[in-house]
DNA sequence: TTCCGACAGTGGGGTCGCAAT
DNA sequence: ATTGCGACCCCACTATCGGAA
């Protein structure tokens, strides 16, 4: 098959808006991939790449060669070439890179460059990933959607499923188990705004969890062999030993549990979330990062335990195979109660000692493996200020044409200006996005750049965010964390909006 | 007919490792 | 030594479609 038909099929999904024409559009291709070049199609068409990353970006893509007229790419080649490319290693690899991406990019016709330049970029754009593609897989391989779904929450990985049910239909699917080494995408949680609206959400009884501000994780044993994945089922077995340690010691030789791992400071309140995610991150000097920022973990569920799949009982069960499986200090503290009044308590206490909330959890529900499941809710406190729009950004996509990035600022009494906390484009609707596109234009003082325009500071946002963090961007050494729009201040101006000092005590 | 669950898109700050400068 | 880039950690929110109620 050639590239060609994946970026014509591509862009016929982006022009139907409809799902069930984009899944029409990807079953009727998927119909005609031969078995060898499958998983490269699937994984096209739900913008990942069998490379998974390839170390080139945004900026390797800059100065494409011109595009040639006819298009003879098959998907074999160029999935070769992008091997290729990820397999550069070392001193010039960079320049290898680039030189690699030009070869390939002047072998394509124009719509080929766009389409995979938007695949490396991970920005696709056609309105189908994942959640499309299982309907597509299911569409041109018969097999009902609820069984490519579940054979992706053992696998995690699209392509091979899709690949598989196009081959063997149900049969190859069901074949997907749970298999100790290999991790399972982690099952999600939606939000709400308080521990009473979560109840009321599930309808009942249920179990608060701490939320820690920690890295997720996912363990897996066997024997003495154990394996440490991300939430994004990356392995971090080598950053993280002290997990390792932690569950080599249990009992237990056949463990697959989920949870969290945090780095808390010898009084046990937890330190910032960058400690934890420099840990995490830091391949060098691990015995050193620890000995500064030692790791604890907690454990909230369990998948396996000892030969037995629990994906699939209730979340009590497999929570009381946990506990009986790990000591207490190893399990996320927690409460079971249908009371508001008890489980707002309960929140309340998690935040003063520091923590980021609780997850709200439905006793009876299934492990709902990658998907935002209705079983979890978490739920966090949420602080706002009335801050100053400094200068806007033009949107990209669907926002194209409106300013849309915001510059946020508080106000400096000392001197006299305002100090920039960060940016948001969150909470913003299509109307306010068109008013305010309006607005900054009548205010602008001129671009800084091609995409920022600076605005007179004198319009008022109420900004919502979870917390404070220390920052070097930022002039004030701190940016806000997860910032988002509630609405406009018309009835403030910029010298009543919040200032510097107020941000500066909300500094953990 | 209306409601609501699931998805995709639109980007945010911070950290590390590494190649290029 | 510094800088820029890529990859990944955390993530909130709105619009839309289509099945559920």
């Amino acid at each position: 098959m050639l590239l060609i038909d994946l970026a014509r099929t591509s862009a016929a999904v982006a022009a139907d808006s409809a799902r069930l024409a984009k899944v029409r559009h990807l079953a009727e291709l998927l119909g005609r991939v031969g078995p060898d070049e499958a998983e490269i199609a699937i994984a096209y068409l739900s913008g990942e790449l069998p490379q998974r990353q390839l170390g080139i970006g945004w900026a390797g893509l800059r100065d494409l060669p011109d595009p040639r007229l006819a298009a003879t790419a098959t998907l074999h080649q160029v999935d070769g070439l992008l091997s290729r490319i990820r397999a550069q290693s070392g001193p010039g690899s960079q320049n290898a890179r680039k030189a690699l991406v030009t070869e390939l990019f002047a072998a394509l016709t124009g719509p080929e460059q766009t389409f995979l330049s938007r695949l490396i970029r991970g920005e696709l754009r056609q309105g189908a990933l994942d959640g499309v593609m299982i309907e597509a897989v299911a569409k041109a391989s018969g097999a009902p959607t609820a069984e490519v779904r579940r054979a992706l929450t053992l696998r995690g990985w699209l392509p091979a499923v899709g690949a598989a049910a196009l081959g063997g239909g149900v049969e190859a699917l069901r074949a997907f188990r749970l298999e100790v080494g290999r991790p399972v995408a982690p099952m999600l949680a939606q939000s709400a705004p308080s521990v009473t609206a979560a109840l009321e959400k599930l309808g009942g009884p249920a179990a608060l969890e701490w939320k820690l501000d920690g890295v997720r994780i996912q363990v897996h044993r066997s024997g003495d062999e154990v394996s440490v994945f991300t939430r994004t089922l990356d392995d971090i077995t080598a950053q993280v030993p002290e997990v390792a340690e932690a569950v080599r010691a249990l009992p237990s030789r056949d463990l697959v549990l989920d949870g969290e791992v945090i780095a808390l400071r010898p009084d046990g309140r937890p330190e910032p979330f960058q400690v934890t995610s420099g840990r995490v991150a830091s391949r060098a000097d691990v015995a050193g990062a620890r000995r500064t920022s030692p790791l604890s973990v907690f454990f909230f569920d369990a998948l396996r335990v000892d030969g037995a799949d629990l994906l699939d009982l209730p979340g009590e069960e497999r929570h009381a195979a946990l506990a009986r499986t790990l000591p207490p200090e190893l399990v996320t503290p927690r409460l079971v109660t249908g009371d508001a009044a008890s489980g707002e308590a309960f929140f309340a206490e998690v935040v003063r000692g520091g923590h980021e909330g609780v997850v709200v959890k439905a006793l009876q529900s299934p492990y709902a493996a990658g998907r935002r499941g209705a079983g979890w809710i978490k739920v966090k406190p949420r602080h706002t200020l009335d801050l100053v729009v400094l200068a806007a950004e033009w949107g990209s996509g669907r926002r194209e044409g409106r300013l849309s990035n915001l510059h946020l600022g508080a106000r400096d009494p000392a001197g006299g200006g305002f100090v920039m906390l960060g940016k948001t484009f969150k909470g913003l609707t299509d109307e306010l996005l068109a008013w305010q596109t309006e607005r900054f234009l009548a205010l602008a003082e001129g671009p800084a750049d091609d995409w920022t325009v600076v605005v007179r500071p004198e319009l008022v946002v109420e900004i919502a965010f979870d917390g404070v963090q220390r920052s070097s961007r930022y002039p004030g050494g701190m940016a806000l964390r997860f910032a988002r729009v509630i609405r406009y201040r018309p009835d403030k101006t910029a010298d009543q909006a919040d200032t510097v000092e107020t941000v500066r005590a909300l500094m953990p």
